[in-house]
This record gives C-alpha cells, structure tokens and sequence, in this order.
DNA sequence: TTTTGAGTTGTTCGA
DNA sequence: GTCGAACAACTCAAA
C-alpha cells in the first residue's frame, strides 16, 4: 500500500480540512506531519506566545490523530530539507498540503514542488484558508478588484451552499496510516523557546450572540463584543468555511469582516509589492519622521492619548488589541506622529497572537491612506473624540492606564491641531511631487 | 468609448 | 446642540 504525506501548516485541525480530505481520498495511507519551521522560528524572541500556542495545538492535533490508531510525526527543521527526507523514508508516492499565499511559503512551496516532480513524486495543494482564492472573484474585465464593496458584492453573488460545505474528514480516517509507535515532540527548550505563558489564549469557539450583536457592540473596546477568533483563523484551529457558515445566517457586518480577509489575501497576492511599500506608489514620496523617545513613547503607551496607551498597554500585556482602538493607535502613529507605517505594522507583527501578515499589512495601509481603498488622507482621528465616542466612562483607559488622572500620567507628546495640520501639509507636499 | 455613481470605521467649521 | 459642507479630487467598476 502506498504511503501518502499530510503537510500540516496552517491548518492545525482534522475536521472539515480541504488537504487531509483529498488525501484521505486518494489511494494510499496517510501520513500526517507538522514542520516547526527553523527559518521562521530562529527570529523569534524566547517568549514568543505564538509558537506556544501552536506547541499545545500540536499536542492536541497529535492526541486526535492518535484516537484514530494514527500518529502525526512533529519536526524542527528546514522544511526544504526535510519533506524530501521524510519522503524518502516513507517511500511516499505524493504529498498534499493545504495553500499558504504569503511570498516565503509559495517560494518554499514551489521549490519543492520542482523537488518532488522531479522524483516523481506529487505535490498537491488545496485550498483550505480561504473561501475563494485570488482568481476566484475578479472584475468582469477579467483583473482582480483593488475596492472592498465591488469585491464584496461579486464575492456574494459567486457564493453557493458549495464554498461552504464541511469537508467530511472523519468518513475516510480508515485511511489514515495506522501505528502504535507513539513518535515525540521536539522540546519547546530544544527550539529555544522558554516554553512560558503569559497570556491567554482565546477559545476557538464564541457563544453564537456575540456574533449576533456584533454589529452594535464591536465598537465598545469595554465590552466584549468581538469573537477573538482571529487566532484560530490564523492557524487553522477553525474552519473558515464553517465560520462563514455561521455569520452569513446570524451577522452581515460579521459576515463582511470575513471577506475582508479573503479580499487582503487576495490583494496581497496579486500585488506583492503592497508588502513593503505604499499600495499607491504615490504615498512612498511620504517624507516621513523617526523619532525614537516618541516611538518608544508610542511602543509602551505613554504618548499621553489615554486611549492610544490603553491600546498599546493591552498590546504587550495580552497579544490582543480590540479593533477599534487598533484603528486608533495606527492613526495616531502614522499621522500624528508622521512614522512610517512599516515601523508600525512591523510592532503588530512582533506582539499580535493573532497576527496575519496580508491583513495586517492592509489594515496599516488603509490608517496610513496610502492602501487599496483606503480612509482618504486628510481623515485623521482625533485621538480624544474617539474616546468621548467609544469610550465615553473611561472603562477601557482605567483597566490599561490606572494612573491616568493621576500627576503620574505622561503629558501629551504631541499637540493635536498643530500635528494635524503637518501630517495634511506633508501629504499634500509628497502627492504634488508624484 | 463615455458616462455615472460610488468609495469601512472621520473631523472641523460655520451657520 | 445640530446640521451640512468641506476636506481633494481621483479612481474604480459597471452600465
């Protein structure tokens, strides 16, 4: 019987999981396997919560495949060097992974695609992260949108009961690879990690009237009103499809948040230069100020802007910012202290749990206005009028800032008008020069 | 080809 | 206190 592999990656789940079905379903026994990747993980700080959080998925993903008379077989390593070595001693004929769009895993994807063929062994991908890929809803033109509503209204109107359907995994786990050898997990230590918890991490189920009420309360930052499922989108600890399933039948703004997703992985596929400069090339003539007290001030919320402290504090404490407050403090950032947004972004990807590089990328794009459909320019948020709005009892600011009242709370860094009227003027200055 | 309507989340100013 | 206009025009998407 031949022997098929199951590259898990993002997808860390074995219901409803688009790869491990087509596997399942082809001929031949699978065998599942996870790659703690070393290139990723050899950047990463010692506490790192993400790899923590992925470590006890591990555990648990194992434990279900062995309920199964299965093993999922755990490995540090380059994945480059490894696949073709697992294949190897598993004589395997194919492997099948589920697609990851980001540009280092599709260069490593496609180096070992050529690998494989050559050795006339497959490599299959699926789709599994996202309801459509990059082609999948484009303009009548036949070019991928670049605005959210257009997009979105094409994305619903391609949508059938069929995107949405569970792949039915657990009909076929006969077909797993059946074992009693229990293999081990390399040690968080070995990874050179410290293995320590300092947050918590959220559950990948949300009760139901949250996702009903989102709509009203997702604005409050002092209310829990949003569903922290970000995190298990994120690694696959939740199916999309059957999170669609759900907010399509209890929440359109929900609903809309979802394909807001669908929309930056698309764009970030279709224009991989919005990774790292301006969507609009125009916004890179930005001439843009460094200063480090005020991004230190920034990065450890003592900017004196109550609600942008309370954002940044909750930040490093929990991994979590609330939406709203995320919008905040990455307008502040940008605009009122005139800072590269790649400096902010690169800050959310170091800290958030739930961090996604294409939505990340997009949502400082669209604070900074220089992204695909973006807040205009001259939108600035008043850092004080979005606290009297959203904030109005200071519930949020006393949980994060305690001192905030007190003698002991900073004294704002910079002074709203007069920071309004540069960030204008050094916009309006860098478009006249494109 | 041309036209038309629209575009995530806001703020400020003056009547 | 409330309301509409200005902010700045531009580009997108579809008819």
């Amino acid at each position: 019987m031949e022997t098929l592999i199951f590259w898990h990656r993002r997808d860390l789940r074995i219901n409803d999981n688009a790869g491990l079905y087509k596997a399942l379903t082809s001929k031949g026994k699978v065998q599942p396997v996870f790659i703690f990747d070393s290139n990723i993980l050899q950047h990463l700080p010692p506490n790192d919560q993400r790899v923590l959080f992925i470590y006890q998925q591990i555990i648990a993903l194992k434990e279900s495949y062995q309920a199964h008379g299965a093993d999922l077989i755990v490995l540090y390593g380059d994945p480059k060097a490894m696949i073709p070595s697992l294949v190897e001693e598993l004589n395997a004929s194919a492997v099948f992974t589920n697609r990851d769009y980001e540009p280092y895993a599709h260069e490593r994807d496609s180096y070992l695609f050529d690998l494989l063929i050559a050795k006339n062994v497959s490599f299959t991908g699926a789709k599994d992260h996202v309801i459509f890929e990059k082609n999948e809803v484009l303009k009548n033109d036949g070019l991928p949108y670049t605005i959210f509503t257009p997009y979105m209204r094409k994305w619903k109107e391609t949508l059938t009961d069929f995107y949405l359907k569970a792949y039915p995994t657990e009909k076929y786990f006969s077909n797993l690879k059946q074992t009693t050898n229990k293999t081990s997990i390399p040690t968080l230590e070995a990874m050179g990690f410290d293995g320590k918890q300092t947050v918590d991490f959220p559950k990948n189920q949300t009760p139901l009237s949250i996702i009903a009420n989102y709509h009203e309360t997702r604005d409050i930052p002092s209310v829990n009103g949003t569903s922290r499922l970000s995190v298990h989108l994120r690694f696959g600890t939740i199916s999309i499809r059957s999170l669609a399933k759900q907010a399509m039948e209890t929440n359109e703004k929900y609903f809309n948040e979802l394909i807001w997703r669908d929309f930056y992985q698309m764009i970030m596929v279709h224009f991989p230069h919005s990774l790292t400069g301006a969507f609009r090339k125009e916004y890179d003539h930005i001439n843009w100020e460094f200063n480090e007290t005020q991004f230190e001030a920034w990065k450890s919320g003592n900017t004196g802007y109550p609600l942008v402290d309370a954002g940044m504090r909750e930040l490093n404490a929990t991994g979590h910012m609330h939406n709203r407050v995320r919008m905040v403090v990455a307008s502040f950032f940008t605009k009122h202290l005139l800072h590269d947004w790649r400096l902010g972004e690169r800050y959310f990807a170091e800290k958030l749990l739930d961090f996604e590089l294409a939505s990340n990328v997009g949502g400082w794009q669209w604070a900074a206005g220089c992204g695909c459909d973006a807040a205009p320019y001259f939108r600035v948020f008043n850092p004080t009028s979005q606290q009297e709005k959203f904030d109005p009892q200071f519930t949020y600011i006393k949980k994060w800032v305690p001192e905030f009242g007190t003698s002991a709370y900073a004294q704002p860094i910079v002074e709203h008008k007069w920071a309004r009227e540069r960030v204008l003027a050094r916009y309006k200055e860098a478009l006249k020069q494109a």
